[in-house]
DNA sequence: TGTACATCAGTGAACGCGCGTTCACTGATGTAC
DNA sequence: TGTACATCAGTGAACGCGCGTTCACTGATGTAC
């Protein structure tokens, strides 16, 4: 073989690193993939010795990225952080700046809700798996499925938040948005 | 003329009505404008006699629909509701499952992020009339800040739970997330 | 009242373009002898 | 050690298609005389 062994994976992780990068700031159908291609450094005829098609490479971009919807930017090493913190970092400024390296939710759900079923799933699975971080920085007296409720509700409070302030073009406005947000979430969570 | 006088401005309107439920069922970006027109039942060439571009149809559709973003399906004769019908009405199911008739934020906010200034503009335009509905059913005794910040926050909660439950395909877990959207908002709507 | 003309909302063919996808090819390397 | 061949990740031209947009045309009507 031309390449090392771990070449060609290395380049799969490549293209899904720049698809994650292109589909949140651009969107699903925003981005071509002779561009994410170009951007990872390839020729688009390359592509389909990776992955079947466009609708593969979004689900395995869902599945297989690691836990994107913890935000890069602020993810830590090893344990869980407060939830105060989760809330604040979240609705952040700069977060709210970088959806190409921030939470598929916020970036994607509108269009999320528009894909085949398989799509859905991969995301739902995602979806869980921060949700489930939530929970885990809630008060240990409350009951598990008190716990989720409030970890739903969080969640719904902050992405929608984000997005809306990702739609507003004055940033005063935009700003007065995001505080809102984290008051309400610090209000869930405490409650 | 061959036509009424008021036939231009009626065809007109039927476009912006096609072009307002295919937005919202298939995102900006995944409708045409021959599709719209289809559907308007009129051919796609006479679009520009119309409007100037997709992009002014966008703007158009934004600010000259009547009050989208209080979902027609749930639009009542008259004063303001009571926020917990506003709530209820916002996160049930057939809200979530008829976004063409539904809210616009819900549907199409994460591409608004993306569109230009003008259209984010319109669109914040209508956001602000939403959330000033909404300040309107919370109690008379808060200040006018405190009501703002709360209704920013019910918004962003309930179109957000709103987003996710279309997002995910099990209908058991994205009624949950109805559910929890509902208690959440409530909770800031009475605290 | 009857005929000729002007109007203009709507039609449908055509434009260049970018999309997702296919495929014959390249060329650097590992293997066989 | 040196040569011939097999491998296969990546290349780039080409495909049909649908997009937003343009434009010469149609044809039903109102107006002029």
């Amino acid at each position: 073989m031309r390449y090392d062994k771990g070449h060609k994976a290395a380049t799969r992780q490549k293209i899904l690193e720049t698809a994650s990068c292109e589909f949140r700031k651009e969107g699903i159908e925003g981005i071509g993939l002779a561009d994410i291609m170009g951007r990872a450094g390839l020729t688009h005829g390359g592509f389909y010795s990776h992955f079947s098609s466009k609708d593969e490479l979004v689900r395995q971009t869902l599945s297989e990225t690691y836990d994107p919807m913890k935000p890069t930017i602020f993810r830590q090493e090893g344990q869980s952080r407060d939830v105060e913190e989760v809330i604040r970092g979240y609705l952040s400024v700069r977060h709210r700046d970088h959806p190409e390296k921030g939470c598929y939710a916020a970036a994607l759900a509108g269009e999320i809700g528009r894909q085949p079923r398989g799509t859905r799933e991969a995301f739902t699975d995602l979806l869980n798996k921060r949700i489930a971080d939530l929970e885990n920085g809630l008060s240990p007296k409350l009951s598990a499925k008190a716990k989720r409720g409030k970890a739903l509700a969080i969640f719904s409070t902050i992405m929608g938040a984000l997005q809306l302030s990702r739609t507003v073009p004055d940033s005063e406005t935009s700003e007065e948005i995001l505080e809102a947000g984290i008051q309400a979430a610090l209000g869930i969570a405490r409650s």
